[in-house]
DNA sequence: CTGAGTAATTGATTTAACTCAAAGATTAGT
DNA sequence: ACTAATCTTTGAGTTAAATCAATTACTCAG
């Protein structure tokens, strides 16, 4: 029931039913390859995966899984863009994560227990994913343990995400934990400055930081104002990451 | 540098030093043994941890570790309360995290790159813990794959729970996240009320939930004249559960 | 290309939460 | 048990952010 609850008639088309063409490999599973959770398997194990693994398109908006859903499989992002959230009793949808092309998202759905998905996830423009069976990949890594270790190393670096994302929100001004999202966003050892690309449509962005949309505007506004960022629609460039940090005080 | 800049003079205490007697063990250790990350080794296998690991004493506000430490270490809690929290560059505290006996912390150190701490650690009141080297650890994990599972499935779920906690922070008023934070300390599945003990004094509760100490007094006092909650000491009695869920809406 | 629907901005007002201050209560250490 | 230090509570005043409302700017599907 609580998979019903929803009033958000956006979200009425299908979900997890994959109807789509038969999986014909090499487009856009370059990057699946390199991903740390998948470049060390031997080639027959990994097309063994990609063979019992379905390709899912998604449109603008197309719900992908419900919070509360029974998670039998996980997902790499092919292309598009996703994003996590919940809806709290009231109804409230509060963003999580999104995730870009070349990520993986629910991998921890390989190790829970229950397996049910923590939030939703839905497309935030037409987007392909690919849909492996959490099944399939726990055999793989119980057969050959070797592969573990890119797994746990895997799982060790998005605890440390996880951790530090909670970091950001136990500031306690909107402002500050807006200018810590945003240097977040910059390549990391950035100094000089460098442009970056909102993930999320600015609302949404707002939502991830715990702020409403109208708040993000006139922070971002007063930013602008002080010459620390010049915006172009979701592109960002930062002049002076130092300063904008020493403003955060 | 970064090591240096705390103006906190309560934290001059020897950091990391093990000065205590050599580790003669069968104390405290009981809980080691049914951790998820340890009881499935073998007994000659944690038995060479525990002796490559050093028992620690910490008096009540010692500091363990300090952010972007080099991390060789992570640790078991034996005994007492550690909570581990960020300094900002102005010098405020922000607390993320409490552990209590039986709770390993650090642990994603064993895979971490670079291995450097993400934030503080001390002592909440005098405390023992265990100090386990990451890289012994590691070895096990190398040596014998079939241990990897646990760590696997360990890893997994602190990833989950570090996203509900991301969850909480998303919420936009102080009150809704205090109440959701007391309803994750009841334990799972309470319908008729119970009581909980706040795994942090009260002002570090404030901090951990990104509101000041006033703000959670007058919440608290507030729940409590509604008859929401009883209040002694750091111990609350929550009558009615569903109630407190449906008033935070 | 066009128009409907969504997203973003800006202004005015209200409210929640912060700050400062001072008095109690609790705790840790002697 | 006592004392000093820290934590907690309460009050009064201020500020940051939410809400409400209206306009403008995008986006994307047809």
């Amino acid at each position: 029931m609580a998979l019903m609850q929803s009033a958000d008639t956006r979200y009425s088309k299908p979900v997890l039913v994959a109807v789509n063409k038969p999986f014909d490999d090499e487009d856009g599973l370059q990057a699946l390859r390199s991903h740390p959770l998948f470049r060390n398997l031997r080639p027959r194990d990994l097309e063994s995966l990609i063979q019992q693994s379905r390709r899912l398109r998604l449109g603008h908006h197309q719900l992908l899984y419900r919070q509360d859903m029974p998670a039998h499989h996980f997902f790499f992002v092919i292309s598009g863009r996703l994003r996590l959230y919940r809806l709290d009793s009231s109804g409230i949808d509060r963003t999580l994560d999104s995730i870009a092309p070349g990520d993986c998202f629910a991998e921890v759905m390989i190790y829970a227990d229950p397996p049910r998905y923590a939030c939703y996830a839905e497309a935030l423009k037409s987007s392909e994913v690919l849909m492996i069976p959490v099944k399939a990949y726990r055999e793989l890594l119980d057969q050959h343990p070797e592969y573990a270790q890119a797994a746990l190393s895997h799982y060790a670096k998005r605890a440390v995400t996880r951790f530090h994302d909670l970091e950001i929100m136990t500031v306690q001004n909107a402002r500050d934990r807006l200018i810590r999202y945003l240097i977040d966003l910059l390549p990391n050892g950035t100094e000089q400055g460098g442009e970056v690309e909102l993930p999320l449509p600015k609302c949404l962005v707002a939502s991830r930081l715990a702020m409403q949309p109208e708040t993000f505007s006139r922070i971002l506004a007063d930013l602008k104002a002080n010459g620390l960022v010049r915006v172009n629609r979701s592109k960002l460039f930062i002049s002076d990451p130092q300063r904008l940090i020493e403003i955060s005080q």
